[in-house]
DNA sequence: TACATAATTGAAAGCGCTTTGGATGCCACT
DNA sequence: AGTGGCATCCAAAGCGCTTTCAATTATGTA
């Protein structure tokens, strides 16, 4: 069933009815209703690609995802994109999700905007001088930005967190409580949110006078495992720190593991701060010792993110070009004073 | 950039530089070399609506991704789409996600497949007597189901893993270790998976003559708050389970803790069997104690129906129609015989 | 009653691509 | 010279929609 079919069943030009779908004020009510009844018992959808040529709309947005044979996929990614589809659903958008290579990303991403396949872009993983933003400006594409890139002009749109203001408090509070010794369990390196959340632990501890050794700094996925491996790299220094700052609750709950194993008991012997992305599947407050946090909902910007993206295509008022969010620091019961030495 | 301006830039045709484009055997070898360098050199791309329009395929599968306000996302979706991912990357495929109500799905799923946005369809977390199956099959797209549909006549293409032989192999372990007393933490009672593996864990015990008493069952989410609470209810019990077979991982996490929290040693006191969809966060092997588990790789599944789907798109050979995959059952710490009561 | 104005509706062009059904020129062969 | 076959290339139709421009009818006003 095509709009040609329907209108010739209607007795209508394709015009006509086409307005009629699209709610323009210019045609009769009773003739609307006739439209809108018939497109109901025939199950009529519009042909979204020919909308998409016609109008070079098609309420979609696209994004990127990295994969390849052997490449983690990232719970992260997961919740954010249900943040993304809750506001989508609203405005009947969808998306477009073109997977690739890690290191063709910049290409991807270009392929997507110009097949004329959506309306506009949703990049996320930035990174330290990302080369995605010098493309992404030269594109005549609305996008937004998850995250900034370190060193780059912030001239571009994004939604990011205060990482480097939330690692700096987490650290003053443990500063606060008399650790001395610290060790920063971080994501890859390469990452926008880890170079400032390392930088946050950084100008806390130069505060003091203290700086971070190199070998208290582990750079690895966010993987259970991996946390649980530099905590016993962390845990076999000569010089055991007794304050530890996490990148994500993933990490803790390995990390927490090996504390464990070694008879040391979290809150007292070791304490923890994790970052948490509010990922359902992981609530801080329900580890077996409840976690100190910094707290930001990870869905909540897909949320904003989508809105602003949405918004923009749509024409629906101004949106702020640049966010920056500040997290919560939630204080349980994974941090205690510094253990007496 | 469009065809057409190409063409005149060429002084050629649209007709020959779309066939020097698409591989038609009857351009000169010559005139494509020209054509392809052309393209080099603008940067064309060819407009993916229009193509979509002119030739009914737009190399891109659909699928539906549940969420709502509250709706938890899922990791076990982010893992399956990978997968998919891996896989559509090779044969530059994409996906048009289109976010909906749980509520909603048979809708949604109609919509997405009458857009004309798309070639194919993917569905995943079926229930017993789904009613997306009629709806599908009135449709004429390819689809292929992940899982199935407990009830309904299996003469539709799927996916799916032998959840009852699973569940049923691991009770008999189980048995064999000589424990009575068994508990259930399984998936949300509707989906097909639960339905099967609760199937399976009965048959086993019903050889025995024993029986899986209705307490002792939790249908939930699986997350790992979730798994807490069964737990902590399993241990109430007056007759409190020793043996407990678990759907996921995420829920063995918080079940774990339940378990040490109550003083009990993992194994020891109690033995527990997960099933673990290889979820690269949560490996099985790195729990502190190392937990036995049912196996199969939901990513390797995403791969396989994604090859099967675009397989059907691109008419490349036969596929099976349905396929079920083995689980293997690798016995770790967290099994051990029942202990004298 | 006659004319301006508003309310409805339609015909047709165009979005950028593929593909059908010819053209055209060149060569070998009779 | 005339014919058929090949290798190349092109004009134009068509995919299903939106939108411009214009036509038609209904309404109101002098």
């Amino acid at each position: 069933m095509n709009l040609k079919q329907l209108s010739e069943l209607l007795g209508l030009s394709q015009t006509t009815v086409s307005r009629a779908l699209n709610g323009y004020p210019e045609v009769n009510e009773a003739t609307r209703e006739r439209v809108l009844q018939a497109v109901k018992e025939t199950g009529y959808r519009p042909n979204k690609a020919a909308q998409r040529l016609a109008t070079g709309k098609a309420g979609s947005i696209g994004l990127v995802m990295p994969t390849a044979p052997g490449h983690q996929s990232d719970v992260h990614f997961g919740e954010f994109l249900a943040g993304l589809g809750e506001e989508a659903v609203r405005h009947d958008f969808h998306f477009v999700i073109m997977p690739a290579d890690p290191d063709d990303e910049v290409a991807a991403l270009r392929r997507l905007a110009i097949s004329g396949n959506v309306d506009a872009l949703f990049v996320a993983y930035m990174r330290g001088h990302d080369p995605r933003l010098p493309m992404l400006k030269s594109l005549s594409m609305p996008y937004v930005v998850h995250g900034r890139s370190f060193g780059a002009e912030p001239d571009y749109p994004y939604l990011d967190i205060d990482n480097e203001g939330a690692f700096y408090d987490a650290t003053r509070l443990l500063l606060q409580l008399g650790h001395t010794r610290f060790a920063l369990m971080n994501g890859p390196m390469h990452l926008d949110f880890a170079i400032r959340r390392r930088n946050g632990v950084i100008s806390a501890l130069a505060e003091r006078g203290l700086a971070l050794d190199e070998g208290c700094i582990s750079h690895a996925l966010m993987t259970d495992e991996q946390g649980l491996l530099a905590m016993e790299h962390f845990l076999q220094l000569p010089e055991r720190p007794t304050a530890i700052l996490c990148s994500s609750t993933v990490l803790a709950l390995g990390a927490i593991r090996a504390v464990n194993q070694a008879g040391l008991r979290l809150g007292e012997d070791i304490s923890l701060i994790a970052h948490d992305d509010v990922l359902p599947l992981l609530k801080p407050e329900n580890f077996s010792v409840p976690l100190t946090t910094t707290r930001s909902s990870l869905r909540a910007a897909g949320v904003r993110i989508a809105q602003r993206l949405i918004g923009t295509v749509k024409q629906a008022g101004p949106f702020p070009d640049q966010e920056l969010w500040k997290t919560e620091l939630i204080v349980r019961a994974s941090t205690g004073p510094a253990p007496q030495a």
